[in-house]
RNA sequence: GCUCGUGUAGUGUAGUGGUCCAUCAUGAAGCCCUCUCGAGGCUUCGACCCGGGUUCAAAUCCCGGCACGAGCACCA
């Protein structure tokens, strides 16, 4: 090795590469790439991964994110109509910014159609009313239907006839000539519009025909002049059929890279449709409900966008399926959030103890810090005169028990009796609280499809609405409300 | 069945022929801390799917298996 190649003789560590991967062909200044969700519901963890890769990448290359709501389908995938700003927020949640350049489908129909006479009349498409059933059949043998050899204006005037109406719903549909011998049977002459009478949210009953998504989305692609296009692998066939639709056109195919699919363990398989399904059942308070995986109930809990972000980026862009704990993501929301939050004390299952000098002089106050390492300023002020405290029952067990910041005592029945000020031996710390600055206080934890609630007290000093706090000992958590008796908090993670 | 894709520690991820007895994070275990079992610091554990081939040299290239996943909707 020496003689053939010596330098490779100089080790070094290796260190890791972080963010995302060059993209292929790009240009700064020059990016354009898009993110459609489908508009039946607010976005969810799922959909933060394309919104997060494709609005950092357009921050690499000075590029542009068209935000496109894939809006055709009026039946199966009914839209929503509140759901177009409901995911606009959580766009801008998450990216910090509004996207670049907002389209919907439903509102540019007339260009989808005016490509698809285009099409027939060039001859590249054709009107099918074969049966989807009949159509799979002959696809499956590689043999064309009697459809494919009609002359443009007999496919022109079937057209007209979907889109007036006469024509009604599965009695036609138009397909791109492609070639019944692609060895791919998914690309053999693939369906691009079909009829749908149903009302449509935003432009009601205006249009009898529609798009599938292979053919809008091509066409918008186009239209919009997107250079990149970064997909889940489950539309691979996608790309290859708008690939021949493209040359049919004379166009070129924008580059394309793909995902995994991603499931979160503790989520489990959740669909939008699903989740509104349930909501609308009242098994869930809504969009926001905590158990969720939407952004909104995400946000609500108190993630962080920034941890969101640098979570998928880290993930990056691969083609492997994966399986992720939300541990990964609550780590990396500690490592955003902890010097945010301050310290407060949460007692569940309270037990008084009252305290007994036992003839050591003890001071009246303690001064806390808000954060351990005092990365917020400032401090907490405990009265601890009355001698009355709170301890959770759980640590009671344990009879000789350090309080924390405080004193090593002895736990006799409801008496815990001072030892010593000063921390003499490795017992247990734990967490306490004067009974005069304690507070009741109630914290909802949202566990799989259970909601847990523990009760307890909490250190009323300076509790501010929505703030983050850390209960010592118990983990994150977010004050939802404040009322004269109690106190609300939502737990976000450990 | 046809077509396509992916296989690096428990979970993710880096790595594109020698700088690799393999990176980083997370996790688990343990330790430290004038004091959090969930903050902070530190230590340890743990992986190239299998079998051939090419080469002085393979996680990396080639071939063949195997495993897993996806598409084959008038859904997106």
């Amino acid at each position: 090795m020496e003689n053939t190649n010596p330098e490779a003789l100089n080790r070094q560590k290796q260190i890791k590469r972080t963010g995302l991967k060059d993209l292929s062909n790009a240009v700064s200044g020059k990016v354009i790439l898009r993110f459609a969700p489908n508009p039946n519901g607010p976005l969810t963890l799922g959909h933060a991964r394309g919104v997060t890769i494709n609005s950092e990448y357009a921050k690499i290359y000075d590029g542009k994110v068209v935000l496109r709501f894939d809006d055709t389908d009026s039946k199966v995938k009914p839209p929503i109509k509140e759901a177009y700003s409901w995911i606009e927020e959580d766009y801008k949640w998450l990216t910090g910014k509004n996207p670049d350049i907002i389209v919907r489908a439903s509102e540019r129909m007339e260009i989808y159609l005016s490509y698809a006479v285009k099409m027939l009349d060039e001859g590249f498409g054709y009107v099918c009313k074969c049966s989807a059933e009949n159509f799979k059949k002959l696809r499956d043998n590689s043999e064309e239907c009697q459809c494919r050899k009609k002359e443009s204006k007999e496919n022109l005037s079937d057209w007209n006839e979907m889109v007036n109406g006469k024509l009604t719903e599965g009695m036609a549909v138009v397909r791109v000539k492609t070639d019944m011998n692609l060895p791919n049977p998914a690309l053999r002459d693939w369906p691009a519009l079909r009829i749908q009478h149903s009302h449509h949210p935003m432009v009601g009953d205006k249009y009898k025909v529609w798009p599938l998504l292979d053919f809008q989305s091509a066409i918008e692609d186009h239209e919009q002049g997107v250079t990149h296009i970064i997909r889940g692998k489950d539309l691979m066939d996608s790309t290859r059929k708008q690939t021949l639709l493209y040359n049919h056109f004379g166009w070129e195919y924008p580059e394309t890279m793909y995902w995994g699919r991603v499931k979160i363990h503790e989520f489990g398989s959740f669909s939008t449709s699903g989740m509104r399904k349930e909501i609308e059942n009242k098994n869930y308070s809504g969009w926001d409900d905590p158990r969720l995986p939407t952004l909104r109930a995400l946000r609500r809990r108190g993630f962080d966008s920034e941890a969101m972000k640098d979570f998928w980026i880290d993930l990056g862009l691969t083609q492997k399926d994966i399986s992720v704990s939300l541990q990964t993501i609550e780590s990396f929301n500690s490592s955003k959030i902890d010097s945010k939050c301050e310290r407060r004390v949460f007692v569940r299952d309270p037990k008084k103890i009252i305290l007994n000098a036992n003839n050591i002089e003890i001071p009246i106050k303690l001064i806390l810090n808000k954060h351990p390492l005092n990365k917020i300023k400032g401090n907490r002020e405990w009265n601890i005169e009355d001698l009355e405290i709170y301890v959770e029952e759980k640590d009671l067990e344990k009879k000789e028990i350090r309080l924390k910041d405080f004193a090593d005592i002895e736990v006799r029945k409801s008496e815990g009796i001072i030892q010593s000020l000063d921390r003499n031996d490795k017992r247990s710390i734990v967490h306490w609280i004067p009974k005069s600055i304690s507070k009741k206080a109630i914290l909802t934890i949202p566990n799989g499809n259970e909601i847990i609630i523990q009760e307890g007290v909490i250190e009323d000093i300076q509790i501010m609405k929505n703030n983050i706090v850390q209960l010592e000992r118990v983990g994150y958590a977010k004050i939802e409300s404040i009322d004269d008796d109690i106190i609300k908090l939502l737990w976000l993670h450990g």
